[in-house]
RNA sequence: GGAGAGGUGGGUGAGUGGCUGAAACCAACGGUUUGCUAAACCGUCAUAGUGGGACAACUGCUAUCGAGGGUUCGAAUCCCUCCCUCUCCGCCA
């Protein structure tokens, strides 16, 4: 949510900003209705005002043995009024806030203007000296993870449908416990060498955490929702993470916070049937660990690149190739303000994929969240923290790399040395 | 699923219709005292909205005692609905 004090002030900033965001918003419409709900609250506030003076002189008078039935008739009406004010400025005001709640986060200052994935930019790219599998001298054609993963009997679609549908994969023998690994792997690294604080989270939440994080109301559609119970699948361990501090006022010492966590992610993908369906490249269940922080707003941009070669340094000592791209305006999601995409090569593929996407969200969802700190000290006034994310990282496109990186000619898969300890074996075949 | 209990400020916890935005204590913060520490004493100690003011200091008003509604001139206090937490029993991983 977006500081109503800031779209008055520089309206068209906010409305630049959504335009280069290709989002919709009517900034106008914001502008007359605060205009109109501060109308009905100067009015209103001064009836109050009224009524609590001269209910105070009842009291005096009814005390003093007076009759003070006159001044009740009076404030009958009063009561009236101010019963019909409340009720409409209950009314502007949940539309005012349906307005802020809907408007995009406005991207910083730093985000190349631009429209499409076509416009992002590439920042860097990083290739291992060594492959840890051998695929470059041979003649042998790449396989891709899916003939890796029936081959090896580790990657199991068939079943996955059987069972749930297309698009939950099901992992067997050596695969889940490569999954299994990866996910230990990462938590660790990003535990003892990075300083996040581990966090197992609810893998269901409540619409106000939904609505924290900035999934509702505009991605209702991609979530799997428990009707009964009125509870969300987690598309990502992000909603709970940061919704952990919702309505709380963080002490000074509290910020910055760094916090990681595993979670299994739902997504519906509604609507993008047919599009890179095949094997791993978008399913609807897939494990992720997630990196949250809670910084402090003048430096929340120096901790999203700290945030970005956290997760880079993952993909270093797995060896897989990757490139981090600084994504436009307009391919920047809802709540962010500044995204970094880190995407890994995927040989058998011939394609980039994302398995990260590191982001600030600077107050957006901290003033949705209501999630604040006190910059100076117990007694300074408290204001609202920046929120970062980044993947760190899906381990479904990480699993797609591994596997097509790591293959032999022969069609094996060499474990990378960081995860050995974590999967007892070298060499899946 | 059955039966109960309860939701008040950072914490504990008073408060059953009007000088209660809320006692007291603890914690915290500032200070006095002190060789240092401790103790003691004094003081400060919510958040938001809106207005004045220089979008300062400061200050007026309003709101907030789980949420919403009702009764009343007036509600933390009475009534209704909902949400949440806890305890016991049953069932179950």
């Amino acid at each position: 949510m977006l500081d109503l004090k800031r779209i008055r002030e520089f309206p068209d900033d906010i409305r630049r900003g959504i335009q280069d965001k290709h989002e919709r918003g009517d900034v106008d419409a914001v502008l007359d209705i605060d205009r109109r709900r501060r109308e009905i609250i100067a009015g209103v506030d001064q009836l109050k005002n009224t009524r609590n003076v001269v209910s105070q002189e009842i009291a005096r008078m009814k005390k003093a043995g007076e009759d003070a039935s006159s001044r009740i008739e009076e404030m009958k009406g009063v009561s009236d009024t101010i019963k019909s004010m409340d009720e409409e400025l209950r009314t502007v005001e949940e539309q005012l806030r349906e307005m802020l709640l809907s408007l995009p986060n406005i991207s910083h200052d730093s985000v190349p203007v631009g429209e499409s994935d076509a416009d992002n930019v590439e920042v860097r790219s990083w290739i291992p000296e060594h492959t840890v599998g051998i695929n470059e001298e041979s003649d042998e054609p790449l396989r891709d993870h899916i003939e890796l993963g029936k081959k090896l009997g580790i990657l199991d679609f068939d079943r996955g449908a059987k069972l749930s549908g297309s698009g939950f994969p099901l992992y067997t023998g050596a695969g889940a416990t490569l999954e299994r690994a990866l996910i230990n792997f990462m938590i660790d690294v990003h535990r003892n060498e990075h300083g996040y604080r581990e966090v197992f989270p609810p893998f269901v939440v409540n619409t106000a955490s939904m609505y924290g994080t900035g999934q509702l109301p505009k991605m209702t559609e991609d979530m799997y929702r428990c009707a009964d119970d009125d509870l969300y699948l987690i598309p990502t361990a992000e909603v709970p993470i940061t919704n952990m501090y919702r309505d709380e006022i963080l002490d000074t010492e509290q910020v910055p916070s760094y916090f990681c966590g595993y979670s299994a992610c739902f997504r519906r993908e509604a609507g993008s049937y047919g599009k890179q369906t095949k094997g791993f490249l978008r399913v609807h269940q897939f494990n992720k660990v997630e990196l949250v922080k809670f910084a402090r707003p003048e430096n929340s941009y120096d901790e999203l690149e700290k945030l970005v070669a956290d997760v880079e340094k993952i993909l270093q000592l797995l060896h897989i190739p990757y490139r981090v791209r600084l994504l436009c305006t307009g391919d920047t999601s809802f709540s962010s303000a500044k995204t970094y995409d880190l995407e890994v090569w995927a040989p058998g593929e011939e394609a980039w994929l994302e398995a990260s996407s590191c982001s600030n969200f600077e107050d957006f969802q901290a003033r949705r969240a209501n999630i604040r700190f006190r910059p100076d000290g117990p007694k300074s006034k408290p204001e609202f923290v920046h929120t970062l994310n980044g993947s760190g990282l899906a381990t479904s496109r990480l699993m797609v790399a591994l596997l097509e990186n790591c293959q032999t000619p022969e069609g094996t898969v060499v474990v990378p040395k960081v995860l050995q300890p974590y999967t007892g074996f070298a060499v899946i075949d």
